[in-house]
DNA sequence: TGACAAATTTGGAACGATCCAATTATCTAG
DNA sequence: CTAGATAATTGGATCGTTCCAAATTTGTCA
């Protein structure tokens, strides 16, 4: 007897009623009588009914209520909360979301779009892969499913994009150390060739233009956007003959791994050395010095891009929209001014 | 002309051949000659043909090739290391995920879970939000729908479960702490009303027993399993009359808190107090000071996790299996053993 | 060439829900 | 009591694929 699911057939004989009648109270119409409705909804009940989606998008006329996620790195903690932000939304619009990992290969991603493409999704929120050509995201665009880029950019496509404003983020961090005296200020961490990477050394280097300081590029030491890549920046820093007094990080995690540098070396973090991230991931608050950093709310931008995508969907034409996310410095402690001023602003 | 989609009728009649043999075709089958099966490739690709998961899924035969995978929180990168690892062989095998993030909400938890029914999944893995009860996994099982448990455990229900070995860890841990000295050691952070929790206590506690050491409730600790949870543990320990001297921590993040918070206090950890984690989180290692953990494999365990699922949908009959896997002491800097002791071991 | 086997191909009939047009039940008022 | 309106219900036909049984083509050998 538990066979074959249960399907609006068996509903409807059990209720001794038609399908189109179990259609239209699992459609909540105001067309079907309310004793039928309640009988039909016992009997559905009753016998365990779970509704069909695959089955009801096969018409035509419906669309899917799936959204695809592709992000190219879930162990960063900023694409992990990112997904969050976008996972509240989606769950509240009544969508689920087909969330994947490309750990930067576009050779997965590749697979994973062509997949999901298969299973009908409505939209597809990604963070590419480096690497990522317009050609992967076009046929998305072509079928008339919206697409929307987060946080990094793919030249040359025609889909909405959510970035942070990394050049404004760098240069106030800069402008930030400048005026706390300090005069030789490195770039620490992150790879080198990406649009995000440039686009924050640029800050850098504008604000050091700007207040006369000079930015040599040998105090710009690119490695991975992780902890073990701060480490090793911080360490190769150090190593310089005229070695700089503060550094703005690539993002958070390499910021955490200069802090262990600099420990790792006998230097504190915020007193013999100003550190800023660039992130404000969560744990920025709570570490121990609380980490200067430039806030870009990942959660707040994973909801963004969600409410994008949703207007996109709803709208039915694709109107390609970039948006570029404020940004601001949160002075905290590892930058050496934060702890001191802290209670005396009031 | 782009209106409605390209389905295997067209491609039938652009190649002139029956929907049949473009089924054949799409499956790959041996039985179509190649001539043509060269033809219909021509034009499956030359119209941009994309195959209808959804409705090849409709007969009553096919099972979907879809997963669901439920975590308690995403944002901690245990979880997320977890979910990178299930995505990795769940895509190799050829299947897309439902990943999403219940928050610890058990409504949230339930929604999804009704969604992902009526989506079809062929499985579940989920790592319940506390509170979770039987109950709420019965009509996936009753359905005949595997799903594992991972990480925390759900009283009375018929799944399969895939835990680590807490009290194991938890005891080779705090015997570790006493082989370096210690004779006052703490449990600190994680949320006491659980049983991971409570395997892990009771590992603490029988491991001191057994040295003959005392285990008073008051250096048990609980806060939440996080960074900021760590924080507020250790600055009560050290605030105890008769305070520990090293801690075992619920999990790494509450250990990294631990860390923050002795330096907060003046003590370097590893050097003034002894800490060891649980989870062994990638940042583990590249910590400043590294951290001593219980290795629990995050990544490996989403493998695991995700094999085990594998198996159950395509044994067919499904029969619940509890796995547990084996866990293992990593000796790092922050017990005070590790560094020392690094590179005389050649 | 004809008979038979092997190799290919092909119409439907599902699968589970929706939706339109058409039907039937119920109500209202003259 | 009935015409006409309104409320409620209901058969198909349809969505895009698979799969079975049956039909067609091709090949082999006496």
């Amino acid at each position: 007897m538990n066979k074959g699911r249960v399907t609006v057939v068996d509903i409807a004989r059990a209720a001794g009623v038609s399908k189109s009648t179990v259609s239209l109270v699992l459609q909540a119409s105001p067309l079907v009588n309310e004793a039928t409705r309640a009988k039909v909804n016992a009997v559905i009940r009753e016998l365990g009914y779970v509704y069909n989606r695959g089955a009801a998008n096969l018409r035509q006329s419906a669309s899917s209520k799936i959204i695809g996620i592709i992000v190219n790195d879930l162990t960063n903690s900023f694409f992990a909360e990112l997904a969050v932000g976008m996972d509240m939304v989606m769950q509240s619009a009544g969508y689920v979301q087909f969330l994947s990992n490309s750990a930067e290969s576009v050779d997965r991603q590749r697979e994973v779009i062509a997949s999901m493409r298969e299973h009908g999704i409505a939209g597809l929120i990604i963070s590419p892969a480096r690497g990522t050509e317009a050609v992967d995201l076009k046929p998305l665009a072509a079928s008339g499913i919206p697409v929307v880029a987060v946080v990094r950019n793919v030249v040359g496509a025609k889909v909405s994009t959510l970035f942070s404003d990394n050049y404004a983020g760098a240069k106030d961090a800069v402008r930030h150390l400048v005026s706390l005296g300090h005069s030789r200020i490195a770039f620490l961490g992150g790879i080198a060739n990406t649009t995000v990477f440039a686009e924050r050394v640029q800050g850098w280097r504008d604000a050091l233009a700007e207040a006369g300081l000079a930015a040599p590029d040998t105090l710009v030491i690119g490695s991975t956007a992780s902890r073990a890549g701060g480490v090793a920046a911080i360490e190769r820093a150090l190593s310089l003959q005229d070695a700089p007094t503060a550094a703005l990080c690539f993002n958070d995690a390499a910021a955490f791994g200069v802090c262990d540098g600099l420990r790792a070396a006998g230097k504190e973090p915020g007193r013999d050395f100003g550190v800023v991230g660039f992130d404000d991931v969560i744990e920025a608050e709570t570490a121990v010095p609380a980490l200067t950093t430039v806030s870009v709310d990942p959660q707040g931008m994973g909801r963004r891009a969600a409410q994008l995508l949703l207007k996109q969907i709803n709208a039915g034409r694709v109107e390609p929209e970039a948006i570029v996310g404020s940004v601001r410095l949160v002075v905290r402690q590892s930058c050496g001014a934060g702890e001191k001023t802290r209670r005396m602003s009031a």
